[in-house]
DNA sequence: ATGAGTGCAAATAGTTTGCAAGCTG
DNA sequence: CAGCTTGCAAACTATTTGCACTCAT
């Protein structure tokens, strides 16, 4: 794991680089933290798991708002407006089971993308993008809830 | 329609009463605004339109909450984390083509509720729901932008 | 050295909460 | 008349923007 990490980082980095992006210490450090997160996470999570150098959370935005546009981060809206950042495989994406409570998330298999798009596409619609997620409280939060 | 509409509008003022929800000017009021929309509308939008008796937003966002307990009402999120709102039958609810432009909305045939429902209550999670939304530049909007 | 990247402060948008007064059943 | 509803003011959260300074290339 770790070592494929690695080179997954370094695979990323180039990447970032190939957009015209430059490599600071803050977005090895973003890279980082995302890669090795087995969860999405939120952005204040992501500033406070990053340490000293993304010190500011609005660097943490205007970051993972290029990576999006770089085409290695997805966005994972939640039910309260807020949302959570994982890494994807270039322009690939994914669906979640997430629970409302701690935001521990599943892949979900479904992905209804093509079907979605040729809909959209034959109704004259561009730019598309589509979101399928399934919220609900997991088994921990809901024995805690008492 | 009007007529249709007229019945709807009694049968959702009946079921909000079922619910130990009061009548008042406010409520019915936004209940016909929704009814006679034939878009989902935001709660900005929602309170403009209700007229001289919902002046409050407060009382516009009480009310939407109220509703989708009473099971008439579903949020649809944008991706910008707001969102609008549309009247469902009874406990039903719809997925849709949004235009992020002008906001105008087509409902899909597709719904995978069941399907993901029982994946998630496989994997011990409780209170379920789920979003399927898809988002692009209507052909009008599109044009408009040059 | 040039322009992308950053931090700080402040603004924004949408939504929520507290409390006193008003209205429904 | 009890207590659900409402309005006003204010708080809140997540996110965005302006501007001067810094750093990567």
């Amino acid at each position: 794991m770790s070592a494929s990490t690695k080179t997954d980082i370094s695979r990323i980095l180039r990447r970032l680089k190939e957009c015209g992006l430059r490599l600071t210490r803050n977005r090895e450090n973003l890279v980082e933290v995302l890669a090795q997160s087995k969860q999405p996470l939120s952005a204040d999570e992501l500033r406070q798991k990053a340490g000293f150098a993304a010190t500011d959370l609005v660097t943490v935005y205007r970051n993972l708002e290029a990576f999006q546009s770089a085409g290695i981060l997805q966005r994972i809206p939640l039910e309260n407006g807020s949302q959570l950042f994982e890494l994807t495989d270039l322009g690939d994406h994914y669906h979640h089971l997430i629970c409302r409570e701690c935001h521990k998330t599943e892949r979900l298999e479904v992905c209804l993308g093509e079907q979605l798009s040729n809909k959209a596409k034959s109704l004259g619609y561009k730019q598309i993008a589509h979101v399928l997620e399934v919220y609900g409280i997991c088994g921990e939060c809901d024995a805690q809830a008492t």
